[in-house]
Parts: C-alpha cells; structure tokens; sequence
DNA sequence: AATATTTTTTAGACAAGACTAAAAATGTTT
DNA sequence: AAACATTTTTAGTCTTGTCTAAAAAATATT
C-alpha cells in the first residue's frame, strides 16, 4: 500500500510548479554543454536572480534530481532528466494541439503551453498524443520526448552552414520568438520547404537563398535560426 | 499606454490561483442562499481553515470583488460574480472537452478540469467553446456560463420531488462525485433518459420508477440527487 | 437577562519562493 | 603571485497563503 500512495505521487505531483520550471530550464542549458549548468545560466534563462537559483538547486538536489556541489554548477540526474524531459513533452504536445486544433499561429502558442505543461495527469497528456495522431515534431520542429522522457535527435544544421549550391529542408527554428516567427511568415518561410543556397555574402555573410521558389536574401541572423535537414 | 496594461491584466491575471479558487467556492455557495456566504461555509468548501478564510476575503474584499463585513459573511460583487462564472466557465468547457475529445469517463474530468480552469487565456478557452460546438451543458447537465459569465439556468427538480406517474427527462446530477456516478454507471442511468415514477414508499422514502425501459427501485439518497426536467 | 455555545477574528508562527546586500570562492590579468 | 573582476553563496527580509491558539462577537439556551 505504501508503495502505491509513493508511486502515484512520483507520478503525478512531485514537483511545484517553480520546481518544474528550475527542471525544465537546466535541462534545455545541459542539453548543449557537457559541463554542469552554471548558477548565473539558470538565473539569466529564468529571469531570475542567482541567489534564488542556489536556494532552489539546494532544494532540487535534495530531491535527487540534480548534483550539485557549491561553486561547480549542477547536472541532472537520470531521474531529473527524465522528469525535465516529461515536462518538455507536455509543452511540446500542447504546442501541437493548440496550433492544429485550436486555430493558434506558431508565434501564439508559447505562454500558453508554458501554463499547460504544469498540468498534472498522465491521461490527459497520453489521449492529447493520441488525438493528434502522435506527432513527432512541434510546431518548431523541436522533438517531442516520449513517455519515457526519450527524444531521438535528427540531423540537422542551421543554415548559415551550408555553402553554395548546397540544399535541404526547412526542417526548424533556433529562435521561437514571437518576432521571428512573425518574420517568417511574412516572408512565406515554412517548415518542410526546400532551400537552396545561390550565394553567400562574404562581408555581412548574408546569403541569397532560393525558398518556396522564390529567390531571395537572408541576413546572417535569420540564416543563424534556421535549421535545415540535408 | 497605462490603460492597455491595465486592461490586458484585468482580462488575463488579476487572481491568484488561490484566490480564484475562493471566488469560486464563494459563488457556488452564494447562488443557494440569499444572505452572505458564511466564512466556515467557505473553509469547509475549501478544506482550509476559518482564520484562513478571514484573511483571504479581507484581501479580495480590497481587489472589490466581494463585500464583507466583519461576522457578517461576504457575498460577491458584480465584478466578483462574473469573474467567478467565467472561471466556472473555463471548468466546465475543459470537462466537456475532456469527455468528447479525449475519452475521459464523467467520473474522471473534475480534478483534471480544476487544474485546467486556472489556465489564463480567452483565446485558448473561446477555441475550446467553438471545437465543442459551442455547448451549453457539462457532462453532469451543469450549465455553462457565457462569455459575460451569464448563465441561464434551467427549470429543473429533484426526481425525489416527483409524484407517482409523473414523467420527466434525466438532466444532471446534483452529486457529481466519482462513487455516485459510477453508480449510475453501473445501473445503466444515464442523461437524457426518460424517466417515469411508479411508486414512492412512504417508509423508506425510496421509489420505483421505470428508466432506460427498466424498472427499478433507487433508494432517497439516489432520488436526491438526479435532476428532472418535467 | 445571564450563561453557554458556536462562529469569527486576531495575533503570531511557518513554509515556499523570491529579493537585496554583503561575504566568499573562483577566474583572469598583469 | 598579487590584484582585480566575476560568479556564487550566505544572511536577512518580504510576500503569499497557510496554520494554531486565544480573544471577541454573535447566537442559542436556560
């Protein structure tokens, strides 16, 4: 009986909401750095200050889902990256449902998944996945972890990589942001079309790119937050 | 400038999770009685306890959602009011979609949807409405409000109010607690049913009636709390 | 009307999570 | 290596929302 009532709460509410964001948040920074995630990192990716991350790490590593050691910066356990991974998914999914069932712009769906995502029930989550016909990708391209928290990465690269004659996939954005997103749009920019690289800017590394049959150039920072599949 | 600001904050969050969970608690037990609502009513509503009640109205009493006078209960102000049906509101869609969308049991969507009525989003909530097809009750034949927080209510009575030979639909509970409508699960009871009374046992107040084309007897516990509409 | 009971409020404490300011450790320059 | 700069931690405070225990008000009883 025990052993029910501790499983059920390890699924669905053992973490505050602030607590789930600290998760989430260390395991978007430790997913490029092979190092621990350092104290400023978090403070800056949470709008918050460092002394209230050191307070919440002591807290979270007590919890054993991260390692900390004072000065060093923290890692996630396996533990804590799953439950991270798990919160990603429901953000991810949520993504997905509000863009392809509920009329949402990819630029809009951010704050809101950012509130879903804290929903606690596996239920509601699993029958989300199955009414949208278990997708893979977010409305960002981004992966969506499985329900084990599992997330095959794809081959990717952004496009100010490519050389010229070079082409491939619009397969994702770096930068989510509303703008940008915005941006996009406007240019008729959309996941899944193919791109072609014509030429590259030596001075500004500009590039002219051939997208959506249409010919034209792209700054740097907008070839720095694009990803394409070869 | 300054009114834009203000004005997005009253749409989207002026409350507290908790506080909304108190306006709410206090408009349910508002729409019963005529006098304010009592604060131990309102701790036994909420699981918490009358000291905390009293600090809790003192602040919403400020943000002039509610009017209170110390011992003398509080009741909501037109602001409060429609700011508690419009959370009720947000209840009651998330329910509905809950059991169309994503399989959910009637007897499995109240804690999910007291997660999800804390959501803060007009879009997201009026997309929900218009998916569903605009309902107008939730899976237990509540109503639901509009988007002005009005709600039309309904003439309705207990079944236990019905005479011998008297004929009504099945519209709701009043008891929506998993037990009893697994209950009415189990005994084939379901909304939209005709049901007919034909006998009432003046011992046990309990009654025979004919429902689903089955005969039965419910006992007043069960008669208590089956809305009828004639 | 006086007493007893119940309800409500006050006072003071606590936990979570955040903040500021100052101290300590680490990292970087010279 | 010493001095400077940056990062991180500590110490103490604040807010929100809760609690217990005791006081005050309202209600019920005799």
């Amino acid at each position: 009986m025990q052993k029910i009532i501790s499983l059920h709460h390890k699924l669905e509410s053992m973490f505050s909401h602030s607590e789930e964001n600290y998760l989430k948040a260390i395991y978007h920074l430790g997913i490029t750095s092979v190092n621990g995630v350092s104290t400023n990192a978090i403070a800056k990716k949470l709008s918050t200050k460092a002394s209230s991350v050191t307070d919440m790490i002591k807290k979270l590593a007590e919890k054993k889902v991260l390692i900390y050691k004072k000065y060093q910066g923290v890692s996630l356990t396996e533990e804590g990256k799953k439950t991270a991974a798990l919160i990603v998914r429901k953000h991810r999914l949520w993504e997905v449902f509000l863009v392809e069932k509920l009329n949402f712009n990819w630029d809009e769906v951010h704050d809101v998944a950012e509130q879903l995502e804290h929903i606690k029930s596996s239920k509601l989550i699993n029958e989300i996945d199955a009414l949208l016909g278990f997708p893979k990708f977010d409305p960002h391209g981004d992966p969506i972890p499985d329900t084990n928290g599992n997330l095959h990465l794809i081959e990717k690269k952004l496009l100010s990589t490519l050389q010229i004659n070079e082409t491939g996939i619009c397969i994702g954005v770096k930068d989510s942001s509303a703008s940008f997103l915005q941006f996009l749009d406007k240019q008729q920019i959309a996941l899944g079309q193919e791109v072609e690289v014509l030429e590259k800017e030596d001075f500004d590394d500009s590039m002219t790119i051939k997208i959506n049959n249409k010919k034209m150039t792209v700054s740097n920072k907008i070839a720095n937050n694009l990803y394409i599949q070869k």
